[in-house]
DNA sequence: TTGAAAGCGCTAACAT
DNA sequence: ATGTTAGCGCTTTCAA
């Protein structure tokens, strides 16, 4: 910002002509105005000589919409919310709208700070995979009136989401083992107290009741070498089928499994909930169940320019189900 | 956008008081300018009743700057980039700036329009790590007056640069094989008419010529089965050591070998250039040149911090460097 | 201690 | 066929 960017009445006063002339050409309405193609030609070549970028804060500003959706991650460096957020932002530009995106860190503080910032920044609309405070949110978001498609956490009942249903899908995942499981193992990313963990436990626990499998779930430790000896432990306790909950459990689990020189699927199971490029190549290649992770960023931003534009009510879930990968390990 | 956001006018109208003043204390600044104490207080009430959120760009239309960088990444689902910007975003966030990130698919009129939108949105800098045609981005960023720090990939020689020595890193993996290499194969990913590949390639070139070793490189295949094949007719042709060039073809070169039966380390040796978690855990453990992923983001955030405040010339190059990850495939 | 007013860059209704 | 002007929401100088 040093040497001061070039304005619409700069060109204007460069060629005599009035800023609503410029601005009329410059948005391609010159000949809805009527005005003289030899005009048009100057204005352009001014504009291009002089190195004219439009100051897009201006116009919202006089427009009241900004064509940006914001988008709230809890973890960007998270193949899953990576994908997602690919995705989405790909789809909302050939939408014509631009993508704004926070991470969260799954930090409750920090996300509510993000959400205030997207809605000063005039977002027409936001997509957003919540921490697990929602109550505190939802005052924020009514305040505002903007749109709001909840993607892969659900949020309030009242409000949109896009995701998969958690708990009906881990529950599923029992009779996925290869064999009748003797004793099943939850194994739990941190922070486990988001919504979409719980509810996996959730299903897991309420499917073993039923079947009457004995069911256990252990938080994963920072340090491998502990995850070893739980894993170690587990097994020496009777467990013999073991259940990722998401896609940052799955390797050290595998890895620990491995330690205990366990046999894979022979002697112990193991299924991951979420799948994950590499999983493929390990030894064994671990068997998933992959969330349709597209489908979910593209519902998202179908839902919130039906939102946008035909102003559509909210509360709509789209609960869209996943695909079990049998690979090696279940 | 459909009931009217409150304003500050409206704060002010409802309190008869002027706009100054309401935005005086909702600045914190009503001491500064002697606002009684309970007009701040009642100023400071009313906006939270009407959930007032300022209007972000009418502030920045207004003083100029945006506080926002634009970062602009080739792909932000490659766990490399994805790290890189959760780096950047974080500590940007502890300036006091937020990040505008955009995605280009490495291509290159894709990154040309978001590099105009970033301009158009008034972003006090940038941070980029481009697509090749950087002949074509050169006249973009001279007209505007914001400065640019390339990351990962270099741009002009006289612009700034975070990132690693792609030719002399890659020039010293031939010495981390634990044999002396009878040829060595280049696994190259698509696009390959990137500069780091580039450069990667040229260092294992002519360290290769130096030490007289037999070396090719071979574009890797969409198809895995093609890939085998080749890997496989690269093993018959001689070929004993493998350097895949970046994180998106270690897997796959992986899985060649194993389908070959060849026995890593003892028959073939494989190499990646970039490191990855699952890379540990992989059978055997795959040996790896870790970049410096966070430094690179820190050190980027730094440069145009310095840039921004310090009004620093342009020009200057940070190499940083990388680290061996000897693993059980080297 | 507070208010009035100008102006950031742009668009669109209204004049001419 | 083109110019004038008001105003989007905010900050900040100057005046009272």
């Amino acid at each position: 910002m040093k040497t001061k960017r070039t304005s619409l009445s700069d060109i204007a006063k460069a060629l005599n002509v009035s800023k609503a002339t410029v601005s009329f050409v410059l948005n391609d309405k010159g000949d809805q105005f009527n005005i003289s193609k030899e005009k048009q030609r100057l204005i352009k070549e001014k504009a291009k000589e002089l190195s004219y970028v439009p100051n897009f804060f201006a116009k919202s500003l006089r427009q009241g919409e900004t064509k940006t959706i914001g988008l709230v991650l809890p973890d960007i460096s998270n193949a899953f919310y990576a994908e997602i957020c690919k995705t989405i932002q790909e789809k909302l530009y050939d939408e014509g709208y631009n993508t704004f995106i926070v991470n969260t860190n799954d930090d409750n503080d920090l996300e509510k700070v993000l959400m205030r910032e997207l809605i000063q920044r005039c977002i027409d609309g936001m997509i957003i995979a919540p921490s697990n405070e929602m109550k505190d949110l939802i005052p924020i978001l009514l305040e505002t009136h903007i749109p709001v498609v909840f993607a892969d956490r659900p949020g309030d009942n009242l409000a949109d989401f896009v995701g998969v249903n958690n708990e009906l899908e881990a529950s599923n995942l029992l009779s996925s083992f290869s064999q009748v499981p003797k004793k099943i193992v939850g194994i739990v990313p941190q922070p486990a107290d988001v919504s979409t963990i719980q509810q996996r436990l959730n299903g897991i626990e309420k499917a073993c009741l039923k079947a009457n499998i004995p069911f256990e779930s252990v938080l994963l430790p920072d340090n491998q070498s502990d995850v070893n000896n739980l894993i170690e432990g587990q097994i020496h306790s009777g467990a013999d089928s073991f259940i990722a909950l998401n896609n940052k459990c799955t390797l050290r689990a595998l890895s620990g499994l491995r330690t205990a020189e366990a046999k894979i699927p022979e002697d112990v199971r193991l299924i991951s909930f979420d799948d994950s490029e590499a999983f493929q190549y390990m030894n064994p290649p671990i068997s998933a169940l992959r969330q349709p992770v597209r489908d979910i960023g593209l519902q998202a931003v179908t839902r919130i320019y039906e939102r946008l534009k035909e102003s559509k009510e909210p509360g709509k879930h789209f609960h869209l189900s996943c695909e079990f990968m049998a690979r090696g390990s279940h």
